[in-house]
DNA sequence: GGCCGGTGCGGGCATATACCCGGACCATGA
DNA sequence: TCATGGTCCGGGTATATGCCCGCACCGGCC
């Protein structure tokens, strides 16, 4: 067997340079492409608490957390608390509809450059592959 | 059309995912799939400056700087200074080469059972689009 | 020999990410 | 009612990552 290479070293490699490319897309947005995600899952869920929007993300708590915060410095999102004092909800402001709805056109380029890239059959392996990861 | 997932976001979240197995299977080790995959780029391209090493990774440079300063405080990796003043120079100390050849196995392991997951088609599809990335 | 552009590093700043812990709150059962 | 266990959030700590800036050093040119 020839040594394979670090399948999580080569993926990670991967996700920043596409990180890179839809950042530098969406930059006259004013968002980079993990913020412009989570402006779009929580307007999917809104209003939708942190812990759910977490599991939605598959990210940690915290991090969610953390990460909604900046949006709300931003003033893209707006938190509150539920009926649940204990739940911190998440709902999009004006602005943030306003940079969803300027940053999509950006976001479909860079989804359409990829395609054109990776073709059609390559596009479908990948989703695949990374599913079953 | 159907709409498309985002293409950064699904790679960043097999990442992720990724990360965690790796992270989980070296942890007898003391560090993590980020740390253990520069430690083998060292050991690859030793004695080696921090701006090829950034080069060789894909990092930027203040990040690679920044990662093996880590390793060094865990007295894995050694920093010195090259014939050119300017150059910081990374080698491997004996800890180093022990933590690589004890979790060489280990890492072994993890990239057996994403093999199989995948099957020998499905790696290689994967290994191609991520390339084309 | 000294100036000057180029190169390499480190620090500052900001975000992303995870783990752990403590405090607040809720619902249920005694 | 109220004690208990479970849930949710936020803060602390640490690594990872990128951009920008200033400093030190090198080499060539005058």
């Amino acid at each position: 067997m020839t040594s394979s290479p670090c399948y999580c070293t080569v993926l990670k490699a991967a996700s920043r340079r596409l990180a890179a490319l839809y950042d530098e897309a969406l930059e006259p947005v004013g968002v980079n492409i993990a913020q412009f995600s989570l402006l779009r899952r929580i307007r999917r869920a809104e209003p939708v608490t942190l812990t759910e929007l977490g599991r939605i993300a598959e990210l940690d708590r915290s991090t969610i957390g953390r990460n909604t915060r900046v949006l709300e410095r931003m003033g893209l999102v707006a938190l509150g608390r539920g009926a649940d004092h204990r739940e911190a909800v998440v709902t999009l402001t004006a602005a943030g509809h306003k940079a969803l709805d300027e940053g999509e056109p950006l976001w479909d380029g860079v989804q359409d450059a990829i395609e054109a890239r990776l073709g059609n059959t390559g596009v479908m392996e990948l989703c695949t592959a990374l599913q079953d990861l």
